[in-house]
This record gives structure tokens, C-alpha cells and sequence, in this order.
RNA sequence: GGACAGGUGGGAGAGCGGUUAAAUCCAACAGACUGUAAAUCUGUCGUCCAUCGGGCUACGGUGGUUCGAAUCCACCCCUGUCCA
């Protein structure tokens, strides 16, 4: 293991907070695998590149030797962390919970190694509380204490409602910590509260309390909001290549310049140094050679300034088979899967953004020969080739 | 337990018996402009059929009053405020 000096530098590097900086060295310095905690609720069904954020510290605290211990909060879940809202979660049914903790667990292996992880489902200790535990747990803290929280204040304030449930989401993240004896926990900037509720009950549980570690949030697409699925603004992990190096050029110039500070693996000098449209191609690259690989991103900047900046056709074009010899345009344009309805359908080709073979056609009622090999295009990204036969 | 207020389209939020598929804003989509930037401008934005046009579904739920209801009534469910 590297010395506990060397250590910390390189795991310090873009976090916004440790809690304490001396605790966490002292931590290091005993030589033993310290116990990396991070949870993650699996209320929705995708690791995006906010994640990653995180999730390339814990990459880093593997690296030197350290143990990672991934909660996912299968059980947390069902209440539905209020960190940051302004309004009341929506419960998730098992289920879902179920489906998305298992995209969960292969999304991560993509950043993460198996070697120096461990998966643990919190439903696994929190699920078998005897009502006296859980009691001993709501006493280790206050109502005053709670409503400190800004969201929770926020809420009460305005009254929206809080349920009772959700104080205890803090508390349990908190237990976590002491069943996995956690020596450190990691999380967003947003976390902080939940994350030292885990020391503060870790003592009352007469553990060491856990080091804190508090990350940026990466702002969404939207140039607004946190990047979140909920928000909609998100790049995700499971995204094709080619969508991923969209997203990043289609974001705002400063949004480029703020998620390079934050994303470690971004080439902050290329950046800085080149004008704007050549700086994005890089990070674009970047993202999507961290997420994919170094051949996918390649093919997505190819595709892209073949695609969108020439307004090219793309390769890989899939077939739309149909053996109709005419049908109307908006019905064919919703039956090769360009338009989720047929309104919509007629929508777009009355707005000129429907073209068959590179011809633009604006009338929806237009009846089309069905020709074998013919491009159609609808919107930005939407492509066929038609083909004769079922 | 009592008194009062409220539940509207993806979100926020008008409407309070007909001309309301439901103002406005945001998001989304398309077009123009561009660096597929951002910003801006224009248009679209339940769905189905059709040539102007016409169905069907929609305002927490279920019934009811009415020629006609998101709008009135009853009961139920949910949320908030105040009192106990």
C-alpha cells in the first residue's frame, strides 16, 4: 500500500468536503483495507454520468487497496430518499426496485473491478428490525434536528407534506453504516446530512465514526438542475455511443466547461486551450471513451461530424419492411416507427421534417409509392430504409 | 374527533354550467439560424378517421341533477391549515 500522505492527495482531488481531513489521514495510515461506503437508491433504473462522478472515487480508493462496500438501498428505497426535493417521492413497488437493482449491479462493474467490491442489499439487515431496534434507532435523534435539514424545512415550511417514513431514511442510511462498519462514506454534495447522520450514530452505537467524503454535483443537461432520470436532463451509462457524443455536443458552452473541472478523466488542458465547438469534441470523446471505449467513442465522433455536422446519412440504418405496395406518408412514417402516433406523424411531415431519399414531402396525405431501398428520414435523428416484403 | 381550504394535461397553474381538448408558463418536438452549441424566432404539442371537418377519451373516484358538468349535488379517497 502507498503511504497514507501519497493516499490522500490523490483521493482529496475534486472532492468538495472531508469530514475530517486528519481522521480520514489517520484512517489511511494504519495500512489495513479501510471500508469504503457508498449507497445508492435504486429508484430508477439507470447509473448516469453524475454517478460517475462517485463512482471513479470509489474506483480510485480500489486501486490503492481499499475495500468498497456498495449498498444498494433496496430497502431505503421503498420510503424514498428527501434529499434535495421539494416535494414528497414516489413510493416504489418491489419490484421495480428488484429490476433496477440488477441493472444496477452490471452498470457498475463497467467502472468499477469485482475484486475489491462488494454488493450488499441493506433489505438484507434493515428488513428483520424488531420494532424495539428501530425505536432505540429514532431515539438516537431529535424532530429539531430533522427539520434543520434545508429540504425538509423547505417543505414544512411551504406544507408539503413529509411523512414520518422519510425521517427515517436518514437513520437508516445512518444503521447502514454501523452493520457494515463503514470507515469511510462517500456520496454527493447533497448527501451531507444523511452522510453524517452515519457518524453520529455510529457512536451512539459505540463505533469509530465514518470519514465523509462529499463529491460535486454534476449539473444536468438542462444547464439547471442536478443531473438526474427523474429530471430527464441525464447521459446514461446503457446510451449508445453515438447518443452519448450528442448529449455532450449539444450541451451549453459553459455547462462543457463546468462538467470538465469536475469529471476527472476529462483533458482539462486540450479544453482550455482550444476554441469551444473543438473543445466539446474532446470532452464528448472523453465521456464516451470513460462510459464505452476508446473504438465506440471514435466511431461516435465519425459518425457525428459524418451525421450531424455534414448532414450525412448514417451507416447503419435500419431496414423498415413493409409489403404494402402505397400508403399514405404520415401512416408510413408511423408504421416504420417514426412517430408515436399518427398525429404526430402528420405533424412532422406538415413541419418539413419528414424527407423520403432526400426529398422533403409536406403532404401528409400523399400517397407513397413503396420502393425498395428508398431513405426515409423523420425529425433529427430518425432514420429507415424501406424495404419490400414482410 | 371538529371547522375550513384544496385535488385540473409531463410539471407549475387558470377556469368554476354551454363558444373549454381546457388560458398562461416550463418542459418536449419540428423548422429557421448556428458550432446538431447556447440564446433567439416561428410552429406543433390527447388520440382516431377525414377535404374544410368530425368522432372518441380527459379535469381525484363513484353515482346523481341538467338538453348540456372540469364547473352544481351526494358519498368516498387523498392533501393542507386551524382547533381539540
Amino acid at each position: 500500500m502507498l503511504n497514507a500522505d501519497k493516499q490522500f492527495e490523490i483521493l482529496r482531488s475534486g472532492c468538495t468536503e472531508i469530514i475530517e481531513e486528519k481522521e480520514l489521514k489517520d484512517k489511511l495510515a494504519l495500512g489495513r483495507p479501510l471500508n469504503i461506503k457508498f449507497g445508492a437508491d435504486p429508484s430508477a433504473p439507470d447509473i448516469h454520468l453524475g454517478h460517475i462522478v462517485v463512482l471513479d472515487k470509489l474506483r480510485r480508493f480500489g486501486e490503492l487497496g481499499h475495500k468498497i462496500i456498495f449498498i444498494i438501498g433496496d430497502f431505503t428505497a421503498r420510503i424514498g430518499d428527501p434529499s434535495g426535493r421539494s416535494t414528497t417521492r414516489p413510493v416504489l413497488s418491489k419490484e421495480q426496485i428488484m429490476e433496477n437493482s440488477k441493472t444496477y449491479q452490471k452498470q457498475i462493474f463497467r467502472i468499477l473491478d469485482k475484486k475489491y467490491t462488494q454488493v450488499v442489499h441493506n433489505s438484507r439487515w434493515l428488513e428483520k428490525m424488531s420494532l424495539e431496534e428501530i425505536l432505540m434507532l429514532a431515539g438516537t435523534n431529535t424532530v429539531s434536528r430533522m427539520l434543520e435539514r434545508d429540504d425538509f424545512k423547505k417543505r414544512f415550511k411551504e406544507n408539503i407534506m413529509i411523512r414520518t417514513s422519510e425521517f427515517l431514511y436518514p437513520l437508516l442510511q445512518g444503521y447502514d453504516s454501523v452493520r457494515v462498519e463503514a470507515d469511510v462514506e462517500i456520496g454527493g454534495n447533497d448527501q451531507i446530512f444523511n452522510l453524517l447522520m452515519g457518524r453520529t450514530i455510529q457512536q451512539k452505537y459505540e463505533q469509530p465514526p465514518q470519514s465523509v467524503m462529499t463529491l460535486p454535483l454534476l449539473k444536468g443537461l438542462d444547464g439547471e438542475k442536478k443531473m438526474s432520470k427523474s429530471y430527464g436532463n441525464y447521459i446514461g451509462l446503457d446510451e449508445k455511443p453515438e447518443d452519448i457524443y450528442g448529449k455532450v455536443m449539444s450541451a451549453s458552452d459553459s455547462l462543457m466547461y463546468e462538467w470538465t473541472e469536475i469529471l476527472s478523466f476529462a483533458d482539462k488542458d486540450a479544453i482550455k486551450s482550444l476554441d469551444p465547438r473543438s473543445a466539446k469534441a474532446v470532452l464528448a470523446h472523453n465521456i464516451s471513451e470513460y462510459i464505452c471505449s476508446k473504438d465506440e467513442a471514435d466511431r461516435a465522433r465519425d459518425h457525428f461530424e459524418k451525421v450531424v455536422v455534414r448532414k450525412g446519412v448514417p451507416e447503419d440504418i435500419k431496414d423498415f419492411f413493409t409489403d404494402e405496395s402505397e400508403m399514405p406518408l404520415a401512416d408510413l412514417v408511423f408504421a416504420a416507427g417514426g412517430a408515436p402516433s399518427k398525429s404526430r406523424a402528420k405533424q412532422l411531415v406538415e413541419q418539413g421534417a419528414v424527407s423520403l431519399s432526400g426529398e422533403v414531402i409536406k403532404n401528409f396525405r400523399e400517397n407513397i409509392k413503396i420502393e425498395d431501398g428508398a431513405l426515409l428520414k423523420a425529425g433529427k435523428r430518425f432514420f429507415v430504409k424501406i424495404r419490400k416484403g414482410k
